[in-house]
RNA sequence: GGCGGCGUACCCAAGUGGUUAAGGGAGAGGUCUGCAAAACCUCCAUGCGGCGGUUCGAAUCCGCCCGCCGCCUCCA
């Protein structure tokens, strides 16, 4: 079965074939820097980070543009009230999102370009749709003018008059349509210019994904995601520009995750209840979001879940010890032949429009069947499966670190949080060990409660004790 | 008002016309263990918001109703 995705241009389920064999060029929006990022942002970064490992796994060469947009309404704003250069704070935003991806473990993006980099190409292209007669200069300003593109609104499947009617349009004179768009915004004092045909100014909202997204990717290109909000109007707005400049199609296929919820509601800054990716992971492991985030398919809304983020967490850990345990018993070996019909199995999955739950669900099989030869010591049926196992894994992002390490960091840091030490931990077992070995049992499980009410679980095994933190 | 999505077991969540409705968690029983824990094994929805309809056959298609959410304005 050959890669399928849901195309949002024609709402169905679209076999997948890349404009040059072997190739996919993908951009994804990435955000305006003029504050913290929020799980929705985790939520979609994550859904193209596995859609991307996954293409490179599929052995695609995947060419992945994620942009910064750096000059903007917000920015100034932000800026103005804390009293410093809209430079200096989108820098600063630019900086936390780079250790927020870090700490989610995104693959890099191949060019992470930013808007205020791109200026002259953003006036080209605005200077190509005033001379094709798709744009109009009024005092400064540049406008769109949508009806005369008459594929504006295909993307939302929405007409223009829908548009219109009713809706929350704002009245401005100089606008030819009320759903006009604003390509070059005029100067104003304080705020960062660039010098154009039509005066000093700064571009609008939508033209740098336009004119990034091209400039390193060709136009058509492949593939163009973002956030479920961005169809209308940015992305709509972008395919209008891009369409209407140059005179070729622009994406060829649209990618749009859903929303995280928080209390069945849409996180937004009028409600008031956006998490921080930082908050988040002060609290847990990104390996865990990221499970969480694909126990659901990417275009439905999830919902912020407490319960859920700890259960991924217990999974993430059984995850990661299986694969240590394999690696006790019969070596490290990530590049391993895997057997071929669980992976498989996980490549239908994927394939069909990135089913992460479905090709998690093949993981979690493969998990059991693993543990089940463990257990059983039956280390020559081991090995393939583990290596598939590992693979289907790491494709998916969830293991990025060696099974060891990782526990060994999670220990540490768990560790961290509760006022005991590893020596102290191991003194107690070392006493209970001593009086398991006189039967004491009292004294044993004395012990074993002693650290449990603390947060440390014990496992007696064959070859000693071991512990684990509590979630 | 216009456009779109969703409602599946105690919880999360796939499945969108056809043998037994994935998977995870919880729960029950079992193997192992001094007892636990972990791991493994077994069980756990004749039913998929409700009511009609189409069909040999529907969670899956159609209609109506109920409930929830998103977009139409900055938004991942």
């Amino acid at each position: 079965m050959a890669l399928c995705i849901t195309n949002t241009m024609s709402g169905k389920k679209e076999p997948f074939v890349p404009l040059t064999p072997g190739t996919v060029n993908m951009y994804v929006c990435g955000v305006t820097v003029y504050d913290q990022c929020h799980i929705g942002h985790a939520r979609a970064l994550l859904t193209f980070d596995v859609i991307h490992r996954y293409l490179r796994f599929l052995g695609f060469d995947c060419r992945f543009v994620r942009n910064f947009t750096d000059v903007d309404d917000k920015i100034i704003n932000r800026a103005n009230e804390e009293g410093i250069a809209p430079e200096a704070l989108a820098q600063r935003y630019i900086n936390e999102f780079h250790r927020d991806a870090a700490a989610l473990g995104l693959a890099e993006p191949t060019v992470e370009p930013r808007a205020t980099e791109h200026i002259d190409g953003m006036i080209a292209l605005i200077a190509a749709l005033v001379e094709r007669g798709h744009a109009y200069a009024v005092a400064g300003d540049v406008y769109f003018a949508v009806e005369s593109f008459p594929e504006y609104g295909r993307l939302s499947s929405r007409s223009l008059d829908e548009m219109t009617a009713g809706a929350r349009v704002e009245v401005d004179d100089r606008k030819r349509h009320p759903m006009d768009f604003a390509l070059w915004k005029a100067g104003r004092e304080g705020e960062p210019f660039w010098d154009s045909p039509w005066g000093r100014g700064r571009p609008g909202w939508h033209i740098e994904c336009s004119v990034m997204s091209t400039r390193y990717l060709g136009q058509p290109f492949d593939i163009h995601g973002g956030g479920q909000d961005l169809v209308f109007p940015h992305h709509e707005n972008e395919i209008a520009q891009s369409e209407c400049g140059t005179g070729k199609p622009f994406a060829r296929y649209w990618i749009h995750n859903g929303f995280v919820q928080l209390a069945k509601e849409k996180m937004s800054k009028s409600v008031g209840n956006i998490l921080s990716i930082k908050e988040v992971l002060e609290r847990f492991d990104p390996v865990a979001l990221r499970l969480y985030m694909l126990t659901t398919h990417y275009r439905n809304p999830i919902e912020f879940s407490e319960e859920g983020l700890t259960e991924a967490q217990r999974t993430v850990a059984r995850l990661y010890e299986t694969a240590s345990r394999a690696e006790r018993l019969i070596g490290p070996s990530p590049d391993g032949a895997a057997e071929s019909g669980p992976m498989d199995d996980f490549r239908g999955e994927m394939d069909d429009d990135f089913n992460t739950p479905r090709a998690l669900a093949v993981v979690f099989e493969e998990l059991r069947a693993v543990n089940r030869l463990l257990d059983e010591g039956h280390t020559r049926a081991l090995d393939g499966r583990r290596n598939g196992l590992r693979a289907m894994t790491e494709a998916l992002g969830l293991m990025q670190a060696p099974p060891e390490r990782f526990l060994e960091e999670r220990r540490r840091s768990g560790l961290a949080r509760l006022d005991l030490s590893e020596d102290e931990i191991r003194r107690m077992i070392e006493e209970r060990n001593a009086a398991r070995r006189v039967k004491d049992w009292g004294q044993a499980d004395g012990i074993r409660d002693a650290l449990k009410e603390k947060g440390v679980l014990l496992r007696d095994g064959p070859s000693g004790t071991t512990w684990e933190l509590a979630e």
